[in-house]
DNA sequence: CCTGCAGA
DNA sequence: TCTGCAGGG
């Protein structure tokens, strides 16, 4: 969860015919728990192998790639490294949301109000170092590099984007803050969404260019950054009270620095979760490093090994998935006896 | 989220 | 060919 910037910017609809060729840096730790959040049963269960480990994010991540390929998609999933010391108050505060909500999933599941379960369980998510690992064991099975990031991975993977990598992979706007130069949304390859009104909604991928934001909103990067910070980041997640997208803007416009805007009438009874001038420094000068990384070839034999074998995934599925898979990379390196 | 199938 | 739905692990 973070900045909500969807209120002020009207995004672009692109499609992934936009992207062809076109490497992505993707925040592994959003996608991976996007997954685990919304690949589940009607009452919430997750998807488990035999030996009850969730494999949701297995599953998201196999097939989200494949689709990323067959359309000549280049993903570099970036994953988080040592929690920054800003992020662990909220992080123990996220931990005992999850437990709550998890006990009230039980509770909810087992009187047998399923559509409220469900909105339970999605919160009570919860990624393992077992599921990063195994998520990691997979990519490198299908050849598709990752990066670790030295800390948050939105940093990282704001921070290569330029020459080799076209944008950041993301649903989360906290990347523009960050920094990234240019960032797309939505990369599922569904065309719909059922809408609350109960009729179905258009889904398009969507990119976002941070010049285009800050030209639009009339900021710099350092004033979107103290919007951020009154709206609410990973840093501060509750804000200040009262401030929404349009007010943060308003009050950014008016000041110079982060200082005087702390002593405006609306923040200045504000205690901030962090002090605000070192969430402002995070943002700005996050932690980054070079990294290299290239793309491999798929081992089939250990695809099957991790999904199939360990994890109880149909093996007729799987090999389709491989096959879709042998066909995105012929097209992408045509051979002298391919016929076109 | 995703695939695969049924029925239009 | 398209849309909606069930079930995946």
């Amino acid at each position: 969860m973070g900045v909500d910037l969807g209120e002020l910017i009207e995004p672009e609809e692109i499609g992934f015919e936009d992207l062809h060729n076109k490497e992505l840096a993707i925040d592994a730790m959003n996608t991976l728990y996007q997954f685990l959040s919304i690949i589940r049963q009607r009452d919430g269960t997750p998807l488990k192998d035999s030996d009850g480990n969730v494999t949701s994010h297995l599953s998201g991540l196999f097939y989200r790639t494949i689709n990323l390929m067959e359309n000549e998609i280049r993903p570099v999933y970036v994953f988080d490294g040592e929690m920054p010391d800003l992020k662990s108050k909220e992080s123990s505060k996220r931990r005992k949301k999850r437990e709550e909500a998890r006990d009230e999933w039980e509770k909810l599941k087992d009187e047998g109000k399923i559509s409220e379960a469900y909105s339970k369980a999605t919160q009570s998510s919860k990624l393992t170092g077992d599921m990063i690992e195994e998520s990691k064991r997979l990519l490198d099975a299908m050849g598709v590099p990752y990066v670790e990031a030295p800390s948050e991975g939105e940093a990282q993977a704001a921070s290569m984007v330029g020459d080799e990598v076209y944008a950041v992979g993301s649903q989360d706007w906290d990347c523009m803050l960050f920094g990234a130069d240019r960032m797309v949304r939505n990369l599922t390859s569904r065309k719909t969404r059922k809408s609350s009104g109960g009729g179905t909604k258009k889904i398009s991928v969507e990119r976002i260019e941070l010049e285009n934001v800050l030209d639009e909103l009339e900021v710099s990067h350092r004033q979107l950054v103290w919007m951020g910070i009154l709206m609410g980041t990973d840093f501060n997640p509750d804000g200040v009270h009262g401030i929404g997208p349009k007010t943060a803007l308003k009050i950014v416009r008016e000041h110079d620095s982060l200082e005087d805007i702390l002593e405006e009438d609306k923040v200045k009874d504000t205690e901030f979760e962090n002090d605000p001038e070192l969430i402002e420094e995070f943002f700005l000068n996050p932690p980054v490093e070079e990294t290299s990384y290239e793309f491999g070839e798929p081992d089939k034999d250990e695809i099957r090994k991790v999904l199939v074998e360990d994890h109880g995934f149909s093996e007729k599925r799987v090999n389709s998935g491989l096959k879709k898979l042998e066909t995105a990379l012929e097209s992408r390196q045509p051979g002298l006896d391919s016929f076109v």
